[in-house]
DNA sequence: AAGATTGGCAACCGCTTTGTC
DNA sequence: AGACAAAGCGGTTGCCAATCT
């Protein structure tokens, strides 16, 4: 027996809809708000409509303030820097881009920047490693390729100094499922403090930090490991944290990426992490500025591919974890690395 | 000019999460 | 604590316009 229906579907219009409906809802919106109530809204209002449809109609177009047509370039690096590092959470992106709503930006990726990607020319082509040296977005993708011979993989055996980080209580982590978001969204903010169009606390830190402060506040106090273990319900993620430093670096960013892996060792190399193929080992400048080292940090083409082929199934997801969700597992999804 | 193909977008579907009783 | 309802979310579908043959 399957779910009762949220509304009587014989009676209920389908398909694209008129300026009249449009108007009709847009009014009743403006006088009544939604009442918190989308199911009852159509029949109050008029409508013979699903009352999801009603709310998707109204939040993806009637809305007021909701931007349509052309994406500029910045936001097309905040849509692939963030896909990149949190993979298809389309309502995440979509809040660090106001005025864009989920579907649209949705809809963009699908229909055009995947295929920008994709169309890209054959890795060792000069245009490619010039953007990729000079985007962020694209070494983030291209980091996916050397994730299986990341630093981190074999320096678990090789504690930290000392470590700030405690797990994170259960209870706490009701937002586990964006754990992983959150290192490679400090990535973006990374990037983007270096510029200048973007202010990263404005645009990032705002709506994000709640799972900061969830994410890495513990309740247990067991810290010992460096393999942080993070369960909740269906969800486990495993994070390793053993190359991170101990936080006390100057970074003005104090987000979680002081909780995650911000250290800066002695040598002024930094691990940063990438966005996709997990983490890279960089220079990092002190402006900020960041400075592929090895040409063979850029991935190809294949791994770009792979990387939205394979994003909604079980394989490399946000971070060079590896994602295994498979649904008979009576634990849910596993996340390894 | 007409049919076929492709691309873009709005909307739907169904699963998951959250809130309430 | 458990059941139920509603909201939220992401994947998919279907329609239409543009482009190609």
């Amino acid at each position: 027996m399957g779910r009762a229906p949220c509304c009587d579907k014989a009676n209920v219009k389908k398909g694209p809809w008129s300026p009249e409906e449009d108007a009709k809802l847009k009014e009743f919106i403006d006088k009544h708000g939604t009442g918190g109530n989308w199911i009852a809204l159509p029949q109050k209002a008029g409508l013979r409509r699903c009352g999801k449809s009603c709310r998707l109609r109204w939040l993806n177009y009637l809305r007021p303030n909701i931007k349509h047509g052309e994406f500029s370039d910045e936001e097309d690096r905040i849509i692939c820097t963030l896909y990149a590092t949190i993979g298809s959470r389309w309502s995440i992106i979509a809040a660090q881009l106001p005025g864009r709503t989920d579907n649209d930006i949705k809809n963009y990726w699908n229909t055009k920047l995947k295929k920008k990607l994709t169309g890209l020319p054959h890795p060792h082509h000069p245009s490619l490693q010039q953007r990729t040296q000079q985007n962020p977005v694209f070494t983030g993708f291209a980091s996916h390729a050397n994730s299986h011979a990341h630093p981190l993989l074999s320096s678990s055996s090789t504690p930290p100094p000392s470590s700030s980080l405690s797990p994170p209580s259960q209870s706490s982590l009701s937002n586990s499922k964006y754990f992983t978001s959150l290192a490679g969204l400090e990535q973006s903010i990374s990037y983007y403090s270096s510029s200048p169009n973007l202010q990263p606390h404005e645009s990032f830190l705002g709506s994000m930090k709640h799972y900061e402060a969830s994410c890495c506040s513990s309740s247990d106090g067991s810290s010992s490991s460096n393999n942080q273990i993070c369960s909740l319900g269906k969800e486990r993620e495993y994070y390793d944290f053993s190359a991170c430093g101990n936080g006390a670096d100057d970074h003005h960013h104090m987000g979680f990426q002081r909780s995650f892996c911000s250290g800066v060792d002695d040598d002024g190399q930094r691990l940063v992490l990438g966005s996709v193929g997990g983490w890279s080992q960089e220079k990092q400048s002190c402006d900020q500025t960041w400075v592929g080292e090895n040409p063979s940090d850029y991935a190809g083409l294949e791994e770009i591919k792979q990387l939205i082929s394979s994003s909604t199934n079980c394989s490399s997801n946000n971070n060079g974890f590896l994602l295994y969700e498979g649904k008979s597992d009576p634990d849910g999804p596993v996340l390894y690395y």
